[in-house]
DNA sequence: CGGGGTCTTGATCTCAATCAACCAATGTGG
DNA sequence: CCACATTGGTTGATTGAGATCAAGACCCCG
């Protein structure tokens, strides 16, 4: 059962994957990698958006009290998680304090993301997930998520999101985007 | 030493006060009534909001684990609160899991307030700490916060949350709104 | 009474939404 | 292998919702 265990403890995700969608089992999941965002199932798709999760964030938490996940996480980059706890393992109380505090942070700089010009959301979001530049192996795919998924976080619209990253690499802001142009998902 | 803790276990906040910005003994509260509003300190104005509290939710339980408030969390209409926790009463797992919960529902709630059209936003604000409609005392205060406190929450300006608000209870939206009129807060 | 805070209201202007093409990359099916 | 559909990104022209600027009313307090 160790073997198992362990056999399950890591999963990964392209971009664009759900991470509850197909498995029911009740696990809770630290982002170890990558960046993902949170979603409301059944609301009116404008202000679906609920959250954001960063490296070290944990998700869906709320299994564990509730038996049921809130909220819907897909993949903005591509991510590597890891088991963080589930029926059988719960977390301790220092784990789900740090889990708490990292929520509410979480929490206010997803609502920075929505105030002030276009521009500046724009900047603020490439710098809460944008870290990769300290990467190590080169990152094949870029660092950005799509520009949809920009537009609902900052409230923009995929227009204006476009035209600000057009202007930001322009003016040097982004240091040479690596080229963050079209091709679809690879779905499964 | 009961009868003390007793004491100081509940606490009352006019509109505008301050929950941390006097005492610094590290506790954790929970809102019993009303509803308060954090903030990031040392943040230029416009994006200090960080999140909203409301019946039931918990605060400043990062004291727990960091040792000093993240936030700065403010009255928003007068509140009523209980001690949740301090360094030598340490909640529950089940207590702590019931906290993240209802924080990342908040955080979604609270990014909500910032999509869509401006009397849509103040339409959910008024309906998420609305809820006053239940009480049974006739709330002496208007049960709304101040438009500066809406507008800085909504991302709009004073001067549009009062348009909206005015045209929605010109049209019943807003049930005989309390006559939130003009008068300065009562500091301590 | 004067000052500072809150709310209201009007006039003007601007930033981003909207509408609409278009290109590039991918995958699909004949 | 090539037409085609689909998805993601870019760009231009126009428009409108809300910001901004400004003034005034009201309330409370020292």
């Amino acid at each position: 059962m160790a073997k198992r265990a362990l056999a399950q403890s890591k999963r990964s995700l392209a971009v664009g994957e759900d991470l509850f969608a197909t498995e029911e089992g009740g696990k809770v999941w630290m982002l170890l990698e990558g960046s993902m965002r949170l979603d409301r199932r059944g609301v009116p798709e404008e202000e679906r958006f609920a959250g954001l999760a960063v490296k070290g964030d944990i998700l869906g938490a709320e299994i564990l009290l509730l038996g049921s996940y809130t909220f819907c996480a897909t993949a903005l980059t591509p991510c590597r998680l890891q088991l963080w706890a589930d029926a059988g393992l719960v977390p301790e109380p220092s784990a789900l304090l740090q889990a708490l505090v990292r929520a509410e942070r979480r929490g206010a700089e997803a609502l920075a993301l929505r105030c002030g010009e276009a521009a500046a959301r724009v900047r603020r979001l490439v710098a809460l997930l944008g870290p990769s530049r300290a990467g190590r192996q080169p990152p094949a795919r870029p660092a950005l998520p799509r520009l949809r998924d920009m537009a609902e976080m900052t409230a923009l619209t995929v227009s204006t999101v476009s035209r600000t990253l057009v202007q930001m690499q322009a003016e040097g802001g982004l240091e040479a985007a690596p080229t963050l142009r079209g091709r679809p998902r690879l779905r499964s």
